[in-house]
DNA sequence: CTCGGTATCCCGAAAAATGGGGAGGGGATC
DNA sequence: GATCCCCTCCCCATTTTTCGGGATACCGAG
């Protein structure tokens, strides 16, 4: 730990202070970038994490990355494959790119992303995974040529990336479109019970409706969600936040 | 901003850099309990958040809890009612107690447990909720009489909490599961293809044994951790993580 | 007013899971 | 050597879910 290993923290300190009245996403990416810039990071981005099957693009709350690389990402179908990403999904501990798990069963293409973002001067990186309670994965990725971060700038670089991200919310929130759930409240009610263990005729008891109709909606949500059964369908709305335990 | 803040900051840091070599859980209760007393604070725990079914004893990490507390707040149920914990469920960022949000339905129950709380010495609390991937929950969470904590202070408790949580999670590992884990390899095998909507037939095509095999492994699951169905099953191992997505 | 979505209900055949049971081999542990 | 657990496989009756179809009614938006 040194005098400007504390430095770092203060300032970070007063930035997240500062966040509370910046109005303009840009101000935060660029009050940010300027801080951690030290660290070797010179790309910022802000991010909900779509389900696989989506595009990043539309759920990018804040980016500085490379010209050409989000567009590329999305078009190749990068997003997938990333094993920054899947990392994501696994762990709410900030860490470094060099520290990620590649799938074996994917192991070749997620190379080629991590080459690819290697080519677009993004050798190195470093995520912080962001958790919602009601929706949302989030993720806050610093990446550059070559990092250096002491521990201790680490975990001042953590609590930036959690008032970042709320900063990012809270500024981007008018522009965003409206978060519709897909499934409708009565599908919700019939797969909270399947989560538990209900069969649909204790289910049809429990909400006083027919165990056709529990069928029915257990059935609607499959094909909404695009699942094989009701288990992938349970475990799927809970992935999703659109049912909790 | 004072100096003195600032100094809290610093402090809490250095416990936070102290955690990677701290082996025994009641070194990572004392240290965190010794820096936040000058804030008021004189409970701490830690605990994951179960079903609201289920009681708070056995998901207990840590605890400095007055005398009673506990076995009473389990023998009468107040866990559903706990408009703290209902807190948790909703929101990722940490809250004072005086923050939450009474539900009207259970407005009355909700404040006898607050009043409870009250009469054992925690007036006030502020509480750091943990979500991981699954949207399943944790909470650090500190209480004392009277409260009184900078928004700087309050920024270091929140990393404190987050920290806490890793270092109780780690060193109570092994007192929590000496033997591992219950389900064995292959349960965890079909289980995990199962969450994916495979059927026994395509689990036992993947697997390269007989899908009566798969079935007699989905029964054991089954039988061992005591749930209803499969479906069930899947859930229930998410939850303990015996099995990830 | 129509159209889309939701919620409710129904049918029937086929597929899948469940709940009993049993049984052999292998490996570790005591 | 006995015991326990794991992995593997099997049978069979029953229950449950799935997957095609339907249908009626309400409600809100366009």
């Amino acid at each position: 730990m040194s005098d400007a290993d504390d430095a770092f923290i203060h300032q970070a300190f007063d930035l997240i202070d500062g966040f509370d009245d910046m109005s303009d996403p840009l101000d935060v990416q660029q009050r940010v970038l300027a801080l951690v810039k030290d660290c070797g990071f010179t790309y910022f981005t802000i991010t909900r994490l779509p389900q696989p099957s989506e595009r990043l693009g539309p759920n990018v709350l804040l980016s500085i990355w490379p010209r050409g690389w989000l567009s590329h990402y999305d078009r190749v179908g990068h997003y997938r494959y990333d094993p920054v990403v899947r990392h994501c999904y696994r762990t709410i501990e900030p860490f470094a790119w060099t520290e990620v798990y590649y799938e074996p069963e994917i192991l070749l293409r997620a190379r080629r992303v991590m080459d690819e973002a290697t080519e677009h001067g993004m050798a190195a990186g470093f995520c912080v995974p962001i958790h919602d309670a009601m929706g949302f994965q989030a993720v806050v990725s610093l990446a550059g040529e070559r990092i250096e971060m002491p521990p201790r700038v680490r975990r001042g670089v953590h609590m930036l990336g959690l008032y970042a991200w709320g900063a990012a919310e809270r500024t981007t929130a008018k522009r965003r479109k409206p978060t519709g759930r897909l499934l409708s409240v009565r599908e919700r009610d019939v797969l909270s019970w399947a989560a538990l263990g209900r069969t649909s005729e204790e289910v049809a008891d429990i909400l006083g409706i027919s165990s056709q109709t529990v069928n029915t909606h257990l059935k609607n949500a499959r094909l909404k969600i695009g699942t094989r059964n009701t288990t992938h369908t349970v475990v799927e709305a809970l992935r999703r936040r659109e049912i909790t335990l």
